[in-house]
DNA sequence: GGCCGGTATGGTATCGTTAACAGGACAACA
DNA sequence: TGTTGTCCTGTTAACGATACCATACCGGCC
């Protein structure tokens, strides 16, 4: 209602005095600071928002964009990122692309045009479009969770190929021969270098590509089921399973207990991607945890130095650590399967 | 990066021409429309939506502050009010304030410095300030849910009155004579209305006063769990309970269970707010369903049609019918409790 | 005296866009 | 001929705030 031209006119000030009031900023000498406070108080000003983000060219907001906020992975990270953002005065706006290029491209554009200050990305796929167009209106970037081949960006993930690694090893360990790993699409990074964990630690077994199996789909329960059911029906049949992701394991248990097998002792399965606490399962599964929390913490970091103009010109990669945690869902190889 | 004059500059047009062409408003020739057009896509120009909002004075943005966002009656408004606005071309900012008055006003000021073209709101009490605030600031309102004593703005709620009524009316004639209500905050409309409808059916009933059990609490589990048992110690013991909303009825349950006594045979219940399907419940409650997506549609169309400036200058109000739904958690009383 | 840094305040331009108005060209019509 | 209306374009001034620069006073120092 009321302007900061009003508040000035009213404590008989100039609108610049009124503004350092405001922001704090500058000398103000206690008596106008007092005379404009009572004036702001008086008219019940507020500031507006809009002009003040328009004439300093930032809006104090960066944006989160994933692949699939009902995920508990991504929303960990988003509660990492919003604390950290908001440590720093800055809010988030979260965007859901449910993995399509489509959509995120559409996200990036209203981001664009809300003048957001940096945008988190989780791209749909290695090679998104949004990135070169997020570059060309000169945004900050920062990469989270899988890699993209345009390089040139901060980035901020977990060790996919070393997870999977630890993962698959373990499942050997227990005496597997043939395990299957059910994964996302090929397009995107951390489907890739889980396979790749994957194929590292069959071939270091001494195992040839003939025990391998590799079966491509989508991060989410129907897809996990779909390819769980296509496995089932292949022989020799796997003893042991390798999801590449939490969605895709649910996927996985619901087309073994219609299939009537039991986990662990007909099915191994190990999962890449732990669940919180509360998320009861039964088996408890043994899984390759990630620290989504500092993932989306540690991304945020990053943007906010570089909107402070603090950060190095060259991009930083950060690569976090997976664990392995071994619980119900995996066993050792019953005796009569081995022979 | 690029501006609108950078495009009318390439395009060899006033800054009015390409500011046409991109709101497709007046008077354009096909060959500038052409040129500008072309401009656009060689600059990669993309309109600066504050810009914009600051110069027109409208952000084409409403706001929807609830009281619980984990409460499937008001997810269920969400979706309404958001259906509704976006076909309008309308943006929603959802605000949840927890029932508290206080994050209630912070959540306002809030808005109206982003400029908001209007609020609708449901108020955390019945003279929350933030309705003064908002007209102060020449912000549209409707309040949804929950009547607020300021009155002189636009309203759509359920008749809660009416329903309860209903309620109470359906355990009476199950042959119950002393029935417990459990309820909200009494500074809520609702709240207060409930336990109106069920003054009026225990009154018309025959019953004096010495049969009302009236607890007052709050929307919540804990609050529900805490009342029961409160009520499961006084005597004599009532024989069935209505509940005002259905996390009170959660909390309610619960207590039941925890001490043994069996729904609906030892205790009958009947509850203010259906669940989705899906939440499946053992037993499947008796309730006095309200029609929530009605109830955030009409709010918002009552907001856009005020916003775009066809609504009467006198404050509308919508008292949307409940229905009482009969399933397994009220029961006739036992031949020898009657006694 | 002249110059310095610290304090306090104001003037003006500007962010990127649209509102409001002012014309000009041209055709149709009285 | 003048008038009216439709089409098309441009000029100017905002919207409400901050960036940037200018100014001025003060005490202290060489």
């Amino acid at each position: 209602m009321s302007t900061l031209t009003d508040v000035a006119r009213l404590a008989g000030v100039s609108t610049m005095t009124v503004s350092r009031v405001i922001n704090n900023s500058g000398y103000v000498s206690p008596e106008a600071r007092a005379r404009v406070t009572m004036a702001i108080a008086e008219l019940g000003y507020m500031p507006n928002v809009l002009a003040r983000q328009l004439r300093s060219k930032r809006t104090k907001t960066i944006a989160l964009v994933l692949t699939d906020i009902a995920n508990p992975f991504f929303t960990t990270i988003a509660r990492g990122v919003e604390d950290a953002a908001r440590a720093q005065g800055y809010a988030v706006m979260f965007c859901n692309t449910d993995e399509s290029e489509v959509e995120e491209i559409e996200y990036v554009r209203v981001l664009i045009q809300r003048q957001v200050d940096g945008v988190l990305l989780v791209p749909a796929t290695d090679s998104s479009a949004s990135l070169p167009l997020l570059h060309k209106h000169g945004l900050p970037v920062v990469v989270l969770d899988r890699r993209h081949s345009g390089g040139g960006v901060d980035e901020v993930r977990t060790d996919s190929e070393a997870g999977a690694h630890a993962a698959v090893r373990h499942l050997l360990d227990l005496g597997h021969r043939r395990i299957a790993v059910l994964t996302g699409p090929p397009t995107v990074s951390t489907s890739a270098d889980r396979v790749a964990g994957y194929r590292r630690a069959i071939l270091e077994e001494g195992l040839g590509f003939a025990n391998e199996v590799v079966v491509f789909g989508g991060y989410n329960e129907t897809s996990g089921y779909e390819m769980t059911r296509r496995i089932l029906e292949t022989e020799p049949r796997p003893t042991a399973l390798f999801a590449a992701n939490n969605f895709i394991a649910f996927g996985a248990i619901r087309a073994l207990r219609e299939a009537g097998l039991r986990t662990p002792d007909e099915m191994s399965i190990a999962v890449f991607d732990d669940l919180p606490p509360g998320w009861v399962f039964d088996p408890f599964l043994t899984v390759v945890s990630q620290p989504a929390y500092e993932i989306g913490k540690q991304a945020a970091e990053l943007m906010l130095e570089r909107l402070a103009g603090k950060a190095p010109a060259e991009p930083r990669t950060i690569v976090l650590p997976s664990e392995l945690i071994i619980r119900g869902s995996t066993k050792h190889l019953a005796r009569e399967a081995v022979a």
